[in-house]
DNA sequence: ACTATTTCTTAAGATATCTTAATTTTTTTG
DNA sequence: CAAAAAAATTAAGATATCTTAAGAAATAGT
C-alpha cells in the first residue's frame, strides 16, 4: 500500500531541477533519462557529483532533510522523467513500515560504498587509471554520456580526457 | 534494553585492527584514542578514509555486511580502546526497534554528507584550499594528528603539506 | 540539407604537486 | 639521559594535469 501519492516530473535536456542556495524540496528517482548533480568552484568550473540513470535516486539530502540551502545543482543531461519524493514523504517514518525503513537502510549502505570506493580511487589513481575504472563500473553510461561529462565526473579536464583516451588507442 | 553485549579491545599504537584481505567481523567504536581506515596503492602509499576519534564508527562497511574479504586497513594511531559491534548485531534488524533502525539511518546520512562534502573538496579544491578546510572541520584533529597523516587524509604528500603550512605562516 | 552550436581534438606553454634525498627537529624507547 | 626512530623541513628536478587557443568533428535546430 502507497503511503501517499507522488508527482512525476518531465524535464527537458538542459533544465535545472534544483538551483544551488534553494532549499531541496524533493528526491528524484529518475523513470527515464539522466540527471546531473554537481557543484560549482571558484573558477566557475562544474564539479559532477552524481549521475543519476533510470532507477536511479538522486537529491541534494543535506538540504532535503535539514532545509538548509542546497550546496549542490540538479540537471537533466537528457530529456528525463522522474518521479518527485518529497520531504513529508522521508520525514514521516513512523508512517513507514520496518520493511521500508530496512530498504532505506540498505539503500544508504549501497551509497556509501559507493561513493567511498570512488573517494579511495580519487585519492590514490591517476586521471588514466580513474577512466578505466569508470569505463568498467559503467559500461554503458561510458557509451551514453559526453566526453565532457565523463571527465567532469572523474576529475580531469575534457582536454586531458581526450589525451589519455589517444594514449589508450595507441596501445 | 541491550540487543546484546559487545567486547571492548585495546589497541596499541599502530596496531592493525583489521587486515586488507580479511572479513571485516566489527564495526569499531572509538571510546578513547583514535582509529584509521585506509587503503594502500599499487605503489605502496597510503591513502585515510577516515579518522575515527572518540565517539566515531568505523569499519570496513561492505566487508562487514557482505563477508567479502576487506579492502581496507584499520590501524590504531594512539592508544585506543574501542568497542567492537559484530555483523550478528547489525544484521539482526529484526531485533531493532524502529526507534533504533531510525538513529542507524540518520548516522548513514550523515556518513554519507560528511563524505560528498569531501568528494566535492577533492574535486574542486587545491592542497592549499582542502588543508584550510580540513584545520576548520577538525580544528581539534588537527592539533592532535601528525602532519603526515593529515596530508594523506587531504590528499597531498608531506612535503607538498609542508610547503603549504610554510606559505600560509607567511601570510 | 544547411547553419549554428556544441563537443572533441590537438598542441604548446604554465602550474600544482610529486619524487628523491639530505638535513633538522621531535618523539620514543631502553 | 642518550640513542634510535620517526616526523618535519628544505630544495631541486620531474611529471601529471591544466590553461589557452584554435581548428575539426559531431550534433541540433530551422
Amino acid at each position: 500500500m502507497d503511503i501517499q501519492e507522488n508527482k512525476f516530473v518531465t524535464y527537458d535536456k538542459g533544465q535545472i531541477a534544483l538551483y544551488k542556495g534553494d532549499v531541496c524540496k524533493y528526491g528524484f528517482f529518475v523513470k527515464k533519462g539522466c540527471l546531473k548533480s554537481y557543484v560549482i568552484d571558484k573558477s566557475g568550473k562544474e564539479h559532477i557529483l552524481q549521475f543519476a540513470p533510470e532507477n536511479w535516486f538522486v537529491s541534494d539530502i543535506e538540504s532535503l532533510l535539514t532545509g538548509n540551502p542546497s550546496t549542490t545543482f540538479i540537471e537533466a543531461i537528457e530529456q528525463t522523467e522522474a518521479e518527485l519524493f518529497p520531504r513529508s514523504y522521508l520525514e514521516k517514518k513512523d508512517l513507514m513500515t520496518k520493511e521500508e525503513l530496512l530498504l532505506q537502510n540498505q539503500k544508504l549502505i549501497k551509497n556509501i560504498l559507493m561513493t567511498n570506493r570512488r573517494l579511495a580511487s580519487i585519492l590514490s589513481a591517476t586521471g588514466e587509471e580513474r577512466y578505466l575504472e569508470f569505463l568498467n563500473i559503467y559500461p554503458s553510461l561510458a557509451q551514453r554520456l559526453p566526453l565532457k561529462l565523463i571527465a567532469s565526473y572523474i576529475g580531469v579536464t575534457p582536454e586531458y580526457l581526450s589525451d589519455i583516451r589517444k594514449k589508450l588507442a595507441k596501445k
